[in-house]
DNA sequence: TTTGAATAATTTAAATTTGAACAATAACTC
DNA sequence: GAGTTATTGTTCAAATTTAAATTATTCAAA
């Protein structure tokens, strides 16, 4: 797909790099958001689950800044899993006005055995691209993110 | 932020790798999005604006398919730009099904005259990389994006 | 050619997400 | 310490998005 050049060869570079990232991430998290449903879970509840089992309990915020979503919407995520019996919240030792959020024996059962299978997952949709090319596109996304992230303040 | 070897060398490169992704292209698009939000667009109206804008009048599927999106959200989508006067449906000469979508006087002007300053933002937002890492990057997406999709079919 | 399957767009209901307003608590400044 | 400013989590209304059901049309096969 060869565009002409029509705002300059810098603008066109950023433009087309700019599409692509945003059609590679939507078509990986609709796959694996397939994967993720047929867990019984929807896509952002997966993501603080995975959060919770891979870094212990952590406050609402945590889980927004990690997740880059509204404190609203994870007031809504972390309910709904609490209705289902994934997690539980408790008031932080430390600050009255947070609320940690852990796994409960149940969520963390739930975890250890769903999680291996969807890394099984993801690893296969991430075979298409050869090791020494994943490595360098981490690297390229991670530079990226963190740049505009940091920008940003 | 250096993880332990849970899953395997392969699986933990191929789950940071989707975390990046994530995260990257969450926070490209917050940036562009409160940008687009200044030319008092929200960002799935300013993407199928700028399709229009730039490959000419085509049916609600295919901006469906170009965005990855649902057809009833971009119904919605045209819709609101109708309601606003940037764009018209037409029906189409060859299939009475669809629907042509094609910009008003109104609409390419509103584009013509904010597209080329949100192309210098995209542009200014990617200088974070070099540009040979902008046409690495660009490689290394479109090559995990399209294997990705032939994959689903 | 007519039946049946597939496709295009819309509608509807439900879920997700955001942003703003709010209450409670903490941190800071004078 | 008192008073101001910030932060944390929740609630609410509105916007976005999806998936399923619906209608209309096209395509294909017998």
């Amino acid at each position: 797909m060869k565009t002409t050049r029509r705002y300059g060869k810098k603008a066109d570079l950023a433009l087309t790099m700019w599409v692509k990232l945003a059609r590679a991430a939507t078509t990986f998290g609709h796959m694996t958001g397939e994967n993720i449903r047929s867990f019984g879970l929807t896509q952002p509840q997966f993501g603080a689950l995975e959060c919770l089992g891979h870094l212990g309990p952590m406050t609402i915020g945590e889980l927004c800044r990690k997740h880059l979503v509204s404190g609203g919407n994870m007031t809504v995520v972390v309910d709904n899993l609490q209705k289902e019996g994934y997690v539980e919240r408790i008031p932080s030792p430390t600050d009255r006005r947070s609320v940690l959020v852990q796994l409960t024996p149940k969520g963390r059962k739930l975890f250890e055995s769903i999680f291996s299978e969807h890394a099984r997952f993801i690893t296969s949709l991430a075979g298409v691209l050869s090791e020494p090319e994943q490595k360098e596109l981490s690297r390229l996304l991670k530079k990226l993110g963190t740049s505009l992230a940091k920008g940003a303040m």
